[in-house]
Parts: C-alpha cells; structure tokens; sequence
DNA sequence: CTCCGATGTAGACGATGTAGACATCGACCG
DNA sequence: CGGTCGATGTCTACATCGTCTACATCGGAG
C-alpha cells in the first residue's frame, strides 16, 4: 500500500504471533501467545476486529478449519500473514530500529 | 500507569525522536528526524496533537524557549522524555523484542 | 506597510483499540 | 430429553490515536 503506511501497536503484535505460531494461529493460541509473550491481554472481539481490519488490508488471510480433533463448536479460523502482512511488519521493525540505533544504552533496559 | 499500557505505534517514535534529539528536541526537528530516521512524514498538527496528548499522560513535559537565536516568532516549546516515557518505550520494545525472537530469519528482512 | 517564514493552536474526522453481549454447536450429566 | 459448559465466532458501541487543514502570532526583509 502507500509507503507511509505503518501497521498500529496492535496489529504489529498480533502479525508477529501469528507467525510465531505457524500452522496453531488460531484465535485462543494468539490471545495466549500475546499474552506470555507480551503481557499484552485483550478479549476475543479486540483481536477478532483487528484481525477481520487486517484482513481488508491484505496482511492477513485465514481458512475455516472443519470442526477441531474431538471438540465440537464451530468450525475455528485458522490465521496466516500474507506476503504483504510481512512486508509492513518488516518495514516497520527497520524504522524502530533506525530510531533505536545509538540511543544512550540507559534506556534500553 | 496500568501494566497493559502500550504507547501507540506513532507515540512511540516521538519518543524515541524526542530521546535522540537531546537538547535540540523542537517541533521541526523532531518532524525532520522522523522523516529521515523512519520514512514517517506527518504535518505539524499532528505531531502537536499527539506531543499534547502524551503530555497528559505524563510521557513527556516541555518548556517555552524565549525566541531563539536570531528568527522572531512564537517561543518554542522545548520537549524530553519524562521518566514514565523512558519506561513505556523499554516495556514495549522488549515486548515486541520478545515477539520477534527466534522467529525465522527471513521475516526480518 | 506587506509579505514571509517559523511557530503554535483549534477543530473535525477517519482509523485503531477494546470490551461485552449474544449466538452456535457438540459433549456431558442427570 | 433438557440443561449446562466450553470453545468459537459475530456484532455493536465507544474510547483513544493518528492526521490534516485552516487560522493566529510575531519579527525581519522588502
């Protein structure tokens, strides 16, 4: 998309642990990943939205897995990042960086 | 403030702007560090509105500059980082850090 | 006096972040 | 069979963040 397009707080987070997961991103395993990970909690809607927001975007793209091993329940989405998601993550990962590079160790921790 | 509270992705590189510019920390050269540093160019109001609103969250102070060396005009308003800045820019980075740890080489660029 | 450049401020609005209520569908338990 | 529970998803409403444009101020240059 436009150059100066950077993906919100949020977004970069949940990109990141859907990769993480590989082929387990589905909704219940990102809210855990993003919260040992990142001590970052949020409900299912929070992550649903930004997800379904994503998806308009093109960063992400999912598929309904027919019904889990034995639980029943609706069919889950199984979530994956697009060639695109990966670009703007990889994007803005550099302009942090850049912005990072030199700074007085002090505030790094 | 609340341990779930992350700075958004714009905050952020004020922040770390704001850090790298020292004693030079004006509004145009915060504009012109983003611009270089990140690819992140944004209008004057914008930068203003969001400086404001972390002022109230108590992420930043500033203090009115006498009109500077020689150009007449407005005094202008030198900003830094408080502590609780320095604190929610290391809570995030490590967060994000964290994330894209041990992820596979080639998402990072 | 007027125009200009460096600043700041105000107002409006779209985008992002977030929670909570509500709906489905099997499994399990009387 | 009816009720409850857990794993899922969907929808609505709202708060916060990101952003621009227009407007106001104040010296210096013409």
């Amino acid at each position: 998309m436009a150059p100066g397009h950077f993906p919100g707080e949020l977004e970069q987070m949940i990109l990141l642990a859907v990769l993480r997961l590989r082929d387990e991103a589905f909704a219940l395993p990102i809210l855990r990943e993003l919260d040992r990970k990142a001590q970052r909690s949020l409900s299912r809607g929070a992550l649903y939205k930004t997800l379904d927001r994503m998806e308009s975007k093109g960063w992400v793209a999912w598929t309904r897995e027919a019904t889990g091993p034995d639980r029943g329940g609706h069919p889950r989405r199984r979530f994956r990042v697009t060639p695109e998601g990966v670009e703007v993550l990889r994007t803005s990962r550099e302009a942090l960086e850049r912005l990072w590079d030199g700074l007085d160790p002090v505030f790094r921790g």
